[in-house]
DNA sequence: GCCATGGCTAGTA
DNA sequence: GCCATGGCTAGTA
């Protein structure tokens, strides 16, 4: 696996329960802020098999964006068992409750 | 709604 | 070549 890849596994297993996180928002977590379709890509590809919470990352507004209807029901409805609401089944409110990373998260300088 | 963007898996043969 | 993006603008109301 590439470096970029790998940071990115690590930071999608980090977003916590009852949070969201943006592809975009990972990207530039792993150091390369325009790669926020690799995000999609990694975790169309990589969530199985990783163990990856695939249901805790929506688009930059907060949508559910995933093509497949079934799959999209799916993390709608696991992100509400996290307590997060969906509103209209489509939208989560970035606003309150989007992931904010710590420290130990934050790309390296020069950032 | 348009279009610039970029790293490289999984699954088959 | 694939992908589950993002952000900016023209054009409408």
């Amino acid at each position: 696996m590439e470096d970029f890849t790998e940071r990115v596994v690590k930071l999608l297993k980090e977003v916590p329960a009852g949070t969201v996180a943006s592809y975009g928002q990972i990207a530039r977590l792993a150091g390369n802020p325009r790669a926020a379709r690799q995000v999609a890509r990694i975790l169309h590809s990589m969530s199985r098999k990783h163990g990856i919470p695939w249901h805790r990352i929506v688009n930059a507004k907060g949508e559910i964006v995933i093509r497949d209807g079934e799959a999209a029901f799916e993390q709608e409805e696991r992100l509400r068992e996290e307590g997060v609401p969906v509103i209209g089944g489509k939208r989560v409110d970035m606003g309150h409750y989007r992931w904010e990373p710590g420290n130990d998260e934050l790309p390296p300088p020069p950032y």
